[in-house]
This record gives C-alpha cells, sequence and structure tokens, in this order.
DNA sequence: GGAAGTCAAGTCTCG
DNA sequence: CGAGACTTGACTTCC
C-alpha cells in the first residue's frame, strides 16, 4: 500500500496547477506557465517522497487548455527532456503517479462533439504520463459519465468509445463508481464490457451504494485488475461532520479512516485521499497506518 | 491588497 | 426551451 494525496500541496508555495483563461493564451503565456508548474510539480514528489507519501496524483491542469483546439504551442516537444526528469525522479522514488480528469470528460455523451473533446483530453492525460516515461500502472481514472435519462445506452456509448481508443490511451484507463449515477455494481459491469479495471471509491460508495460490504467490493475490484495494471487504487474521503452530500472533508476522520483500515485489511491497494487539506490527512493517514504490514508491501497485485 | 465576480467544462433540474 | 445549479481552484476585475 502506498499513500497518497491529490494534485496540490498546500504547504508549499507553489501550485502545479496555475492556469489562465482561454483569452489569455498565447505561446510565452503557456510556455511560462507550464515551466513553473513541472518547476513546483517536481518539488512536490521530492517533499511527497520525503514524508514517505509515494502515491501521487497529478493535476490535470499541469498543462492548461492542454487539449483545446486554439492550443497549438508544441509544449510536449518543448518540454519532453523535463518531463522525462521527473518521471525517471519518481520511478527512483519507487513512487507510483496517476491522473483524473475533470468531470466534464465524457466519452458517452450523444454529442459528438462531447465525445471528441473527450477524447482529445484523454489523450493530453495520455501524453503527459507517455513523457514521463512511465509504464501501464500510471493510470487514468475517469467515470461512467452521463445518464441521458437511458442509462443502458448511455452504458453501450461507454462502451463504444472505450474499443475505439488508441491503445496507447487504453491501457492506462481505469473507471470509478461516481456518488450519483454509476454505482460500484455499474462501474464492475462497465469492467465486464470493456475490461476497464475498476477503481473503488469508498466515499461514493456510501452515498451510492449497493449491496457490495467494502471487503466484497474490495474482493470484486480486485479481480477486475490484470498484472500490467498495478495494485488497484482505492479513493478514500471522510464523510463531512455534519452530513451534507457530495463533498468532501475538510479534515481527516480518524475514527473512520481507523475502521476503513480494518475492514479493508485483507486486501492491499494504493490509497488516495481526497480531502480538502491534502497533505496533512494524507500525513496523518500514514501515521495511523504506520503499523499496517500493507505498507510494506510495494509488489504487484 | 483584498473582496467579489468570472471562467472552464457538460449535464441536469426547474420554471 | 432556456436559465441556473452543480463543482473546483484559480484567474481577473474592481474598489
Amino acid at each position: 500500500m502506498r499513500i497518497g494525496y491529490p494534485c496540490i500541496n498546500l504547504g508549499l508555495p507553489c501550485r502545479p496547477s496555475r492556469t489562465f483563461r482561454l483569452a489569455s493564451l498565447s505561446e510565452e503565456r503557456l510556455f511560462s506557465t507550464v515551466d513553473g508548474n513541472l518547476q513546483c510539480l517536481e518539488e512536490i514528489v521530492r517533499w511527497n517522497a520525503r514524508h514517505g507519501l509515494l502515491f501521487l496524483r497529478i493535476t490535470s491542469d499541469l498543462v492548461p487548455l492542454a487539449s483545446r483546439p486554439e492550443n497549438t504551442f508544441p509544449w510536449d516537444e518543448e518540454f519532453a527532456s523535463r518531463f522525462a526528469a521527473i518521471g525517471q525522479l519518481t520511478e527512483s522514488l519507487g513512487m507510483r503517479i496517476s491522473m483524473h480528469p475533470g468531470q466534464y470528460t465524457l466519452l458517452n455523451s450523444p454529442r459528438s462533439e462531447v465525445v471528441e473533446a473527450a477524447r482529445a483530453d484523454l489523450r493530453y492525460h495520455a501524453r503527459v504520463l507517455d513523457l514521463l516515461g512511465l509504464d501501464a500502472t500510471a493510470k487514468i481514472q475517469i467515470h461512467g459519465g452521463g445518464g441521458y435519462g437511458d442509462k443502458k445506452a448511455a452504458s453501450e456509448r461507454f462502451a463504444g468509445a472505450i474499443d475505439a481508443l488508441d491503445p496507447a490511451v487504453r491501457r492506462r484507463l481505469v473507471v470509478e463508481n461516481d456518488e450519483r449515477l454509476y454505482s460500484f455494481s455499474d462501474v464492475v459491469e462497465l469492467y465486464r464490457r470493456t475490461g476497464l479495471p475498476v477503481v473503488f471509491d469508498a466515499f461514493h460508495h456510501a452515498l451510492n451504494g449497493d449491496r457490495h460490504s467494502l471487503p466484497e467490493a474490495l474482493a470484486v475490484q480486485y479481480e477486475t485488475w490484470g498484472p500490467e495494471d498495478g495494485l488497484p487504487i482505492v479513493d478514500y474521503s471522510s464523510p463531512l461532520p455534519d452530513g451534507r452530500r457530495g463533498s468532501h472533508a475538510h479534515a481527516l476522520d480518524k475514527e473512520d479512516f481507523l475502521r476503513f483500515l480494518e475492514e479493508s485489511r485483507p486486501h492491499d491497494f494504493d490509497l488516495m485521499l481526497e480531502v480538502k487539506d491534502k497533505e496533512q490527512s494524507a500525513l496523518q493517514a500514514l501515521d495511523l497506518a504506520r503499523a499496517d504490514p500493507r505498507l510494506r508491501n510495494r509488489g504487484r497485485a
């Protein structure tokens, strides 16, 4: 088990997700922004490694507006050696990398321009991971998408869109249960149609659950990950104290997290903590899990 | 310099 | 059918 947090480190003075408005797009602006974002990403990688956090989700804003047609700057060529160096650094540290496109990246839309934009966005994400030189264990996690009033047809479109993807994108994709539409059972069904491994989000499962208990879900999830995919990925976030639906808690709920560790015990996975205070919760989680033998296992699934 | 408003994305609900 | 909600972090504008 490796533990991590998404995208930004709130304690560091830099951000790897600086961006700008479409109206401000220029080659100069893009160059200087990506330059700064990569610099910050490297700082985060080093900080995380020093603190034992070996699972990192890279922000989708690393290259702002990357998949917009207006953006014609060859950032991938321009920064190829910078990406390669950071990728070598993460490899040498034993760090795992993932990415998670936004909620507006939808492969199953009935609108072809939406699907084409999603495809371009996924190509961008895969390009980043390719430039880092990472193998297929570096995943891109997506959701099932919209329902469009006919979930069955929407799921069919999802499967068709997956089948049509470039293998360089396809091999990195994993599908995560959401809090509203595609439950854990639904994404397992998508796995059966597409072969995409399943990311289990414990928080979404609590909000949009089905018959699976936590250990049951983890056992089913485990079967969806192949030898090339690495350890399964699990997302965890604490429930909000006031019980408000959906959004992520501000800080780690220690009791809930310890219960989660206990109940998930038979299964090993890499754990992404989606909590608003980012690295603080990840450090607490690492501390709470320090006696857990899974932390010493970095092996294959 | 800080507060308020805007953006980027697409779906979905509500009137 | 069209306006607004939803989400998130950061930009941008305004005083």
